[in-house]
DNA sequence: TAGATTGTTAATCGATTAACAATC
DNA sequence: TAGATTGTTAATCGATTAACAATC
């Protein structure tokens, strides 16, 4: 459970929030205005009680016997988010990934804004990977993230250097980070650290794959 | 549960693996030959009831009043993984992310190998984003994921594309999809997609910031 | 009113955690 | 033997699902 002023709503439903906002933009964009559970559900890729229940969290939103208002529920979704203010990110690391990253251009329509992109090799501070930024050098982290105003760190780093990093981030106030190395971070406990491993994904779908094969030989 | 030859393994663990997995070659380059389930539980970032529960679904690796040692149970959550095969990956949107994907290095250290990259634009047709694998149009997809015999494939297309290329490699007989396209695939049941969805990580972030702010308004 | 669909309750299911007997 | 640590049991906790009364 997560308390966000007078709500409190389960983990497995705020990680469910961005999938509904983004199946409402897409009912939007084709001119819908009105859905249902159901409808909304299968565009979400869950059942339709587990919405129902999800948005019960959040509040009561729907007519019976109607549905919902598209755009008004999209309203209630994108401010339980947070999305109405602007989260200010910095990029860390612009390897592969984290020039992807500070390329990509989806920031802005959803309420965050990437304001400073670092790293360590010379060869690549002073550039602008992304036509605009210019990227700085990390050893002024703690000036650039106070000077920015960054709320929200995205860690691009080699996996060695990612838990000095988060050291520096989290003693400079920063509480969210979204980290793409693969190591479990060390970080006080009031901060808030989302992973994404692609290495890991693969893996976990290698073990589908490989219950596949046992299941295949055993029956045939 | 997932079951896995005479293995059944909750889908919880399965996706933990990884991170065992990652901590035990961590320990292993560090020299370390014997470790304890709350050294590695620490490393993975979880508890040591749940490492000790988690193994305990693979069978019985360590010895009671000593630990385990590291590199066999590497070997045993590796072969759990299906990490012993090599995995061909064709790679499909040669994007931002795509690229980032394309150059990604380590694929074959963890069992799996890029075989193939497929776009639609002719600008990116035919160039070598990673230096070496040449990328083929996706008009040719269903010939490319047979001649190579690709059993995994990497979805980096603009969302719009996503569901269409999905139904193809489906009717191609892919059966594990990365998908990085933030729609509901729909896939036929014996299909596995996992999906990574930067924007949603940073969305589920801003839910704890707005959280945070709402609890220290609360409070001051 | 009749039909449709929500919001909520209660039941089920699965995952986590703590505690400890087994045993090296 | 004494100390350490596993593997497992049982209790708790949280998430999902089905069913339906409320109500538009």
């Amino acid at each position: 459970m997560i308390e966000s002023g007078d709500l409190a709503v389960p983990a497995a439903t705020v990680a469910r929030l961005p999938h509904y906002l983004r199946a409402l933009h897409a009912l939007e964009a084709d001119g819908v205005r009105t859905t249902s559970s159901t409808e909304l559900a299968d565009a979400s890729g869950v059942g339709s009680a587990q919405l129902r229940k999800d948005l019960s969290f959040l509040g009561s939103f729907g007519t019976r016997g109607v549905g919902y208002d598209v755009a008004s529920l999209s309203v209630v979704i994108s401010s339980a988010l947070g999305l109405g203010s602007t989260h200010r990110l910095a990029i860390i690391g612009l390897g592969n990934l984290g020039h992807a990253l500070a390329n990509y251009s989806g920031y802005t329509a959803r309420g965050f804004e990437v304001v400073a992109l670092l790293d360590v090799a010379a060869a690549v501070v002073g550039t602008r990977p992304s036509g605009s930024l210019a990227v700085e050098h990390l050893d002024d982290l703690e000036k650039i993230l106070e000077r920015e105003s960054v709320t929200m760190v995205v860690l691009a780093t080699p996996a060695h250097a990612a838990q000095a990093v988060a050291e520096r981030v989290t003693a400079s106030g920063v509480r969210e980070i979204l980290s793409f190395s693969p190591v479990a971070l060390q970080v006080p406990d009031d901060v808030v650290v989302r992973s994404v491993d692609v290495a890991g994904e693969l893996q976990i779908l290698a073990f589908h794959a490989a219950a596949r094969a046992a299941s295949r030989s055993a029956k045939g």
